[in-house]
DNA sequence: CAGTATTTGTCCGTATGTATC
DNA sequence: GGATACATACGGACAAATACT
């Protein structure tokens, strides 16, 4: 026979549990409400101070959200990233998280989405691609410039038709351009930064038009090497260099 | 002059934002102690439940860590992968994705891995994978050869040396297996199962060992697309094509 | 449009089990 | 083993905010 070790789990957090699973389950869908407070302490026969503190941790998660005043109750929230660009964000910011790794999984990331895109891809998605395209191209400013770049590669993801492709990716390119984005506003030649990758994507679009999955994705990790690789350090450098040549 | 849109702050959050800030920065290190709740009540001038749900938010996000009766009052904890890994479980959980999209990425995933895994391994790391697989190969219970499988993906995704393939990978692996393990219950012949997932499992690795990248990168998700591939509806399956021809 | 009832946000006090010295 | 300080959980209370009549 086999024991498991017991562990103290704490009120309020079976009541988290409780609405957590009723939530995920499909029990409780967006924009439902749940009970008040009080009558959460009457169900889970506990205070009001362990219902408050599970509902707390529950809104950090972006799981509800309550205001006051509202007789209809808390409100179930759809699934969003926020609570996965918050965690993320944390990791990176404490430098357990190194710019190469970033770097090296955004790489892998939006090269399989090339990859993925460029057989996937219907006709309503490429002018989208290209549309975003037109968008950066007629830019001079960095910031919107960096906007349409940002709905560029959104268009790509959506058009593997995978969700999760396009959430971590969105996340990824966030916390990525946070870690970078003072060390660019000091360079000198953005224009001739942004002209380039301009020519980049140009390329990599033609990929994609052409179904050429295999050509899109070594061209779009070869584009993201070019533009990041200098502010990565050397060390951590090297990690990258299996996604260049091999494919 | 733009004004920006005035948000009702709550006491909870502003101290949830100091300490995460003090966390985040640096003045407070993995290790350290935060001062006891009535010290905190003091400090930032608000009631204990106050001070509570902030600890009960930086608790569930993997901040802090507080045990009744230490003496040495809340622990700051170095940071973790474990709220990404919550985060991400919760969103591939809720967003009720099929079985062929987690199929997609995971096999992105875990080709990626093989392929940097193949160009940056160590022996020290290749021996784990070879200890993974020799455990595979010694069990006949399926629960036991699912858990050394486990490892052994465990083993190649840590070889990468990124944190983030790790994590999302476990995710991905737990959430498909959760989806599909009923199916695989009733599965008659998992005996030949076992046995061909065991075979394509030493050819990937044989790849790794050679520094085979794209092989073993081709050869993993072609093994993960016929051992998944049946239980994705035919609609679906269409999505997965992509990523085993070109490559 | 105003009034009312309900809910949340916050505070205070207290009892209990627990870890450290 | 005892003393101390701590977190956990409970209950009651009031003000501000909101929705509904």
């Amino acid at each position: 026979m086999e024991f498991e070790p017991v562990t103290q789990v704490r009120a309020y957090e079976r009541v988290v549990e409780q609405i957590e699973q009723a939530v995920l389950s499909g029990r409780l869908s967006p924009g439902q409400r749940l009970p008040s407070e009080r009558d959460l302490m009457a169900q889970f026969q506990v205070s009001r101070s362990t219902v408050r503190e599970a509902l707390r941790v529950l809104q950090a998660g972006a799981v509800i959200r309550s205001r006051p005043g509202d007789p209809r109750g808390p409100e179930v929230l759809s699934a969003s990233p926020a609570a996965l660009h918050k965690s993320l964000h944390r990791l990176a910011m404490a430098d357990h998280l190194g710019l190469g790794e970033l770097l090296q999984f955004r790489m892998l990331l939006e090269g399989s989405a090339y990859l993925l895109a460029a057989g996937l891809r219907t006709e309503a998605q490429l002018a989208e691609m290209e549309a975003a395209l037109a968008e950066m191209a007629g830019k001079t400013d960095y910031a919107a410039f960096s906007r349409a770049d940002y709905a560029f590669h959104q268009a790509v993801a959506r058009a593997t038709g995978n969700a999760l492709l396009v959430v971590c990716g969105e996340v990824v390119r966030e916390v990525a351009l946070g870690l970078i984005e003072d060390k660019l506003v000091h360079a000198e030649d953005r224009r001739a930064l942004m002209r380039s990758s301009l020519e980049h994507h140009r390329e990599v679009l033609r990929a994609v038009r052409e179904r050429d999955g295999a050509r899109a994705c070594r061209l779009g990790r070869r584009a993201l090497y070019d533009y990041y690789a200098e502010y990565v350090p050397a060390a951590e450098r090297a990690k990258l260099v299996p996604l260049l040549d091999q494919l």
